[in-house]
RNA sequence: GGGCGAUUAGCUCAGGUGGUUAGAGUACUUGCUUGACAUGCAAGGGGUCGCUGGUUCAAGUCCAGCAUCGCCCA
């Protein structure tokens, strides 16, 4: 093997190898119990973010993972058509060509998009397929292909005859620069800092003699260019203020409409003034008044966010200039009452961040109440559940008080909504395929509707459109209900809720069982990552400079569930550092194995009288490992997997066991040699199992390199490693005992390392060590052990007593297995020892008031359980054992000083 | 305005159902070209667990209020 680890001569090379062999494959033939899970689909214009790589490894670790527990598993990847955005795009291209698509006209223009699609759509995919992501490529779909738009027409024509799609002249939000309608999903309310102005509008009193009567009344606006679309004043019913202007004229300035005064209950009498001015024509709430009191709607701008001819003199300005203007008049007429600040949330178009303009039209409508009630249900009963659980109440908050779906969309590319109406009869249907001729008159003049559905509308269906439906086929018997969906907070509504709706009204079935929402990639500062900040770390880079599996086994060591992930460049440097780590170790057992293969795989029997204690120890802390590995997956805790095999490879693997090894390997027993290998092989081939669902390709290469597959028999296709039973354990000799005594010898070396460290002593340099055995029960473990204490301690010579003390004084610190005594060459500092034993002695008294104080409260002893009680008077035993050995060297300290 | 989340070491964060000696990574200090690894090894310093009350034998953990920050929905 390689002194160094090079990541880029190899990760290539073995996904084109998996490739090749069709590991990704989901054979619905295959036996074993279904796993399969959806990607939820980038957008075809996207390029792959690092929002993307913790979504999809999160997916990957998943089905890589019950792929080796024997699932036949499914990973479905696939691109939506993103309407807007895509035509955004290409639109933009023509433009540099100094065209418009109306130029090109509808077929030209999407053959132009097509073409755009064939020759870039493929980008992110691929850049998946860097991040090592196992999706079953052969199954790749786009929303757009001809199977998922005949379920899109499929679905619409079942909703439009069930009477639940309908459409209407309706406040839409609106936005002006991609001229389409959007739904309320896709409207991003921010908060602005805008002003509040109060206008005036001339009163006239019924009775000219009238002198009570205001010369105005005052009314507040954030958009006073929609003025010039009022067409009534409305204040509360109760609002007496109000009661003389009920027959008075109100004329509206700069235009002179004469409005309506109209009470409604909407009005708040106890904001501004309590009299508001009504626009139906561009805002939701003046709509709904307007249609209560059969007001006329005045729209005043254009599709383009300009002012049209209703507006007057202002017709053919920009929305903003408008208002500018407006402002300019009416202050020249003295109309203008009083402006404030006022910081109010102003909806933004979630694809081109322009202001959304609430604008009335012409708009197909999805009627959700009836779609949604199952769904609620489905969430409810536990049949799909959240994680972290939190987000449940976020559904079904969302879900109780939903709205109406607006799903048609003024562009051009998309699914064309399916609806036909016959130029001679009138009729209007939905068809899912074109229709030759009217099925009520016969005639074959009909035209389609212009527009297209919301792109959502085909991702709505995309846990069963893409297995094939509304085909039964074996694909959608086999792999639907899929299992777990991974995703992100941000599309739980436009995705996750209307996704159950779907797949619970067109399947008849949840569309998937658990919904695991994490949390969203941020910068250092916590700030989103996002191209106009600057801030982005692209993980392609990341990938060129640490490795795919560096930028996997990092983003899952900083994944606590569900929690937003702050990200800088070095973190990264987690991953690789854990990976050469793997490489170096792997280098280690290589060299010092003839034939690895062999003890790899399947379990070895281990021979009790062959295995000392330490190799029991690290084969107990495997089983540990294995079955917290198993254990976290399950609950989707990957930050935890992570962590547990970063400690168990790093923390006992290699900083306990491996050094433990080297007095074997090096040393002249052929039989402790073997032993040692063994478990050594058979440790690290299950902890490279154990880590090739989140570092695929590292552990692929060293699975070979080990010789632990043959050619063909990839670490992906492995067995993922199951915890050995009780009776194995006890068949191999290891018993508790085993395991505390080498977490025992372990805190004795640590304690015996300080010693060197406080008098100076390089690590490196042998030492003459004593031990004074503290429990008789551990001197014949000790004296047994000796050789392998003495190697670990790097120890000259090792003196083990089991009664007396040592003759002369000694740096010396207690631990739990007894005291180590540290053999100077020079003197001792009697000072310096004394400070660091009565430090250690201070802690301990400390530690054994409170223990004390514990066991002597009455309440405590009766009411704790009896095992925290236990255990405390356990504790306390051993700390009284510390204390006298402390208070015992000490003594010694003060006849010499 | 309503809802949710966060507040633990200099920094980034773990601490499922209350009982640990409060942990990790990183940064920092000191010493190490040890035969897998300086992308490393060893030893260390660093915490009134946001504040105030409460429940409990016992609170970082549960409850209430407050403060600051963030997100979602109006």
């Amino acid at each position: 093997m390689d002194k160094r680890y090079d990541p880029k001569a190899i990760e290539d090379a073995w996904y084109a190898r998996w490739l090749e062999n069709g590991l990704f494959r989901g054979d619905p033939d295959q036996g074993g119990e279904p796993y399969s899970v959806m990607i939820p689909p980038p957008n075809v214009t996207g390029v792959l973010h690092m929002g993307h790589a913790l979504n999809n490894t999160f997916q990957d670790i998943l089905v890589r993972w019950r792929r080796m527990q024997g699932r036949n598993a499914v990973w479905v990847p696939g691109t939506d058509h993103a309407g807007i955005a895509t035509q955004n795009v290409v639109e933009r291209a023509l433009r540099k060509e100094g065209l418009s698509r109306e130029d090109l006209g509808r077929d030209a223009f999407l053959e132009r998009v097509w073409d755009w699609k064939e020759t870039h759509g493929d980008a992110i995919v691929n850049q998946l397929k860097k991040l090592g992501c196992c999706c079953d490529w052969d199954r790749l779909r786009f929303t757009m292909d001809a199977g998922l738009s005949e379920a899109v027409a499929e679905v619409f024509v079942r909703l439009y005859d069930k009477g639940l799609i309908y459409r209407g002249q309706y406040i839409v939000n609106w936005c002006p620069r991609c001229r389409t309608a959007l739904s309320d999903e896709e409207s991003e309310h921010r908060a602005e800092q805008g002003k509040l102005w109060r206008l005036r509008y001339p009163v006239k009193p019924a009775d000219a003699a009238d002198t009570t009567a205001p010369d105005y009344i005052v009314v507040a606006t954030t958009r006073p260019e929609t003025m010039l679309g009022d067409t009534a004043i409305a204040v509360h019913p109760d609002d007496e203020r109000y009661r003389t202007l009920e027959n008075a004229t109100i004329t509206l300035p700069l235009v002179g409409r004469v409005l309506r005064v109209i009470r409604d209950d909407y009005v708040d009498p106890a904001f501004g003034t309590g009299a508001v001015k009504v626009t139906p024509a561009h805002d939701p709430n003046d709509f709904a008044m307007g249609q209560r009191h059969d007001l006329p709607s005045v729209s005043v701008m254009n599709e383009d966010g300009t002012m049209n001819e209703a507006a007057g003199p202002y017709a053919g300005m920009d929305r903003f200039e408008c208002r500018k203007a407006v402002l300019r008049d009416l202050k020249e007429q003295g109309l203008i009452d009083g402006v404030e600040d006022h910081s109010h949330a102003v909806g933004h178009c979630y694809r081109c961040e322009t202001v959304v303009e609430p604008r009335l039209s012409a708009q197909w409508f999805v009627a959700m109440k009836e779609l949604a009630r199952p769904a609620v249900e489905a969430v409810k009963s536990g049949q799909i559940d959240f994680t972290p659980a939190r987000w449940t109440k976020v559904y079904l908050e969302w879900m109780e008080n939903i709205r109406d779906w607006c799903i048609s969309r003024q562009i051009w590319w998309g699914h064309r909504i399916p609806v036909y109406t016959c130029q001679a009869c009138a009729h209007e249907w939905a068809a899912p395929k074109q229709p030759d001729t009217c099925p009520k008159c016969g005639a074959n003049d009909l035209r389609q509707d212009e527009d297209v559905l919301d792109t959502w509308f085909s991702s709505w269906l995309w846990p069963f459109s893409t297995l094939g439906w509304p085909q039964d086929t074996a694909d959608l018997q086999r792999y639907y209900p899929t299992h777990d969906l991974v995703t992100a907070s941000e599309i739980i509504f436009f995705w996750v809720a209307r996704m159950i709706m779907a797949g619970l009204e067109f399947k008849g079935e949840i569309p998937f069982r658990h919904v695991y929402i994490h949390g969203t990639v941020r910068d250092e500062q916590g700030r989103k990552m996002s191209k106009s900040l600057g801030n982005v770390i692209d993980p392609l880079a990341i990938i060129d400079t640490y490795s795919a599996d560096a930028l996997r086994f990092s983003l899952m060591m900083l994944a606590a569930t569900g929690q937003d992930i702050y990200l800088s460049n070095d973190k990264f440097e987690i991953g690789r550092n854990f990976g050469t780590k793997l490489w170096n170790v792997a280098r280690y057992i290589a060299m010092h194995s003839d034939r690895a293969g062999e003890v790899g795989m399947p379990v070895p029997d281990f021979d009790p009288q062959q295995l000392a204690s330490d190799d029991k120890h690290i084969l107990w802390t495997l089983q540990n490992a294995i079955r917290q590995c198993t254990d976290n997956l399950e609950k989707l805790r990957f930050g935890d997997v992570a962590h547990v095999l970063y400690e168990f490879v790093w923390g006992q693997f290699c900083d306990w066991y491996i050094e433990y090894s080297k007095a074997s390997l090096y040393g002249a027993d052929p039989q402790r040699k073997n032993a040692v290998l063994k478990t050594l092989h058979y440790v690290f081939s299950n902890a490279l199992r154990l880590l090739h669902p989140i570092m695929p390709f590292v552990t692929e290469e060293l699975w070979h390199a080990m010789g632990y597959g043959t050619q063909n028999d990839f670490i992906m296709r492995a067995p993922w490693p199951e915890s050995a039973d009780d009776e194995t354990l006890k068949a191999w000799g290891i018993a508790r005992t085993d395991v505390d005594y080498v977490d025992g010898k372990h805190e004795l070396m640590r304690a015996a390392r300080a010693l060197k460290a406080d008098y100076g002593i390089a690590d490196a340099k042998e030492a003459d060590y004593t031990v004074k055995v503290g429990t008789p029960v551990w001197a014949e473990t000790i004296e047994a052990d000796r050789i392998a204490l003495q190697a670990g301690l790097r120890a000259r010579s090792l003196t083990l007593l089991a009664k007396s003390d040592p003759k002369t004084v000694m740096p010396s610190a207690v631990v739990k297995l007894g005291t180590v005594y540290l053999s100077l060459d020079g003197l001792v500092d009697v000072e310096a020892e004394q400070r660091r034993l009565s430090d250690q002695l201070a802690k301990v008294s400390g530690d054994l008031a409170k223990v004390n104080a514990k066991l002597n409260n009455i309440a405590f002893v009766s009411k704790a359980k009896p095992d925290v009680v236990q255990h405390q008077k356990t504790r306390k035993e051993e700390l009284v054992a510390r204390q006298d050995k402390l208070n015992r060297l000490l003594e010694t300290l003060a006849q010499m000083a």
